[in-house]
Parts: structure tokens; sequence; C-alpha cells
DNA sequence: TTGGGTGCAAATGGTTTGCAGGTGT
DNA sequence: ACACCTGCAAACCATTTGCACCCAA
């Protein structure tokens, strides 16, 4: 079993069917599906699993930490499973690639503390934009 | 008239009272309404105007690069009349409230050679996150 | 056994669109 | 005058929810 499932069962989630096969789904690295991707997916192995369960699924994953979700684009949200790492976004311009890159320093050192209006910083997201080697 | 309008009427747009009372609604700093909040501000002003026509306005805002859409949180988009000058955003994870702030550097330079992955980059989009002075 | 998970279908919320009629240039 | 804009309402799409049934622990 994956470490994934295994410390959601650690953590009291009652492993389904359903459930391992979303988690399946989401491994590996530089994934960035929508919920209806994630569904399509899940259907090959898992024929009668539900669009609703999906996104139940996809939905605890994020309150439990273990897979972030991306506002990013104007369309469907999308998830991606590691969140355990932190890093950042590349997304391509021309056809909506994303890949994932790793930071060089804590952005939050970029904000200095008179354009910080009194805020107790948390945390900081970075989107890169550009186009890939296939669209540039 | 404003700036905007000026600059808009220069390139073709058509001044109508709807048209030229979504700009004025959207004059300002740190101003960042959903379209809802626009049409509701805009409806004080004129109130036969319709939501489709608030859509349809600031999409082509956005596209003729007078305001930014930030796409940021889960709910609705939100549009921001200040993209004509590069800045980046502080939102606060407890009420919301989104504060404009300025970058320091070029955030580009944050993302080192070994990890942009073959992409010609054009720009990168920061949010900060924590607690605004009032949540905190 | 039993509380939580699941599928279905309907509801929701944000946004877009087709169309008949109106208006800035 | 005419191309473009507007309001209305219906369509759309992603996501959430109510509910009866089911099953992992």
């Amino acid at each position: 079993m994956s470490d994934l499932l295994r410390r959601l069962r650690a953590r009291g989630w009652r492993v389904t069917a359903q459930r391992r096969v979303v988690a399946e789904v989401l491994d590996g690295e530089h994934v960035h599906l929508t919920a209806d991707e994630v569904h399509a997916r899940a259907v090959l192995r898992l024929p009668e699993i539900s669009r609703a369960t999906v996104y139940n699924t996809l939905g605890e994953l994020v309150l439990l930490g273990e897979v972030a979700e991306l506002s990013a684009d104007g369309r469907a949200k999308r998830y991606d499973p590691n969140a355990h790492r932190p890093h950042q976004h590349l997304v391509c311009t021309g056809c909506g690639l994303i890949r994932d890159v790793r930071p060089t320093g804590d952005p939050l050192d970029g904000l200095p503390a008179g354009q910080r209006f009194g805020f107790t910083l948390s945390g900081a997201e970075v989107v890169y934009r550009g186009l890939c080697p296939s669209c540039g």
C-alpha cells in the first residue's frame, strides 16, 4: 500500500475502493489533474465510481493537507498530490502545461516590512508564466 | 473624462453609459471587486444595467489589458483595475481582505536556470497569505 | 453492528450566450 | 445608417448537496 493510504488510515480515514483509486490516480510528479480528469481515470479502474465521490474525496484530501488545490486558471480547479513538499508552478501560456519547480529561497523574503500592512504572513504562492519548449 | 476612458475610446471602444459606469466603479487603489459587486455598485448609478453587460464589459477590459483578473480564491473572480502598474497581492486568510503590494525585485529572478525546463518566461504572479491586523 | 461512504439526481453559483431591440459614431 | 451594444432569460459548467442504500472496521 502507498505511504499516502497508510498515513490516511492512521488518521482514521476509512479506506474504500473509490478512495484508493483516487489516491492511485493522483500518484506521481507533475500531476495537476482537474476533478473531471481524476474521475475519467478512476473510471478505468472502477467503472461505477461517481463524480460526487471524486469531488468529496478530493475535498477531504485537501482538508487533510495531502493534496493542494490550484485555482490558477479561470476554469476548473486542479489537484496537486505533492502538498507535502513545498514547491511552485511553472505554467505554459500556450498549452497549459504545468511543471513543479522548487523555490531557491523563502518567497516571503521578497516582501519588505514596509509593504506588509501589519499582516502576520503565513506563506506565499508563486506562479511563473511562459512558453514551454513545444510552444515557444 | 478619465484617462482610462480616453485610452479606450482611442482604441475604438464605443463608450456607452453602462461601460462608463463600470469603469467608474473600478476606479481606485486596492479595489478587487467580484463581477457581482461591480454590478451592485453600478446599479446605484444606472439602475437598468444588467449583469450580462457587466460581465461582457469586464471581459473586454481584461482582453484589452486594462483590468487584471484574480482567480485566486475558489469562488468568484475578482477584478483589479491597476493592471498597468505591476504589483502583487497580500490576502488575509481570515476575512479575505486583499491589499496591493509592490515587488522589491523581479520575481523571475527567484527561478534559477536549472528549474526553467526550457521555458521562455514572461512573468510571475505572487500571492502572499497571512492574517491582517483585524484578524490577527 | 453501525457510522460513515457512495451513487444518483437535483440544486447551486458563477458566468456565458442567443436573440430582439436600442444607440453611439 | 449600421455595426455594435444592451437586457432578458435560458443555457452552461464546475461543484455541492439531500437522501436512501451499502459496507469497512
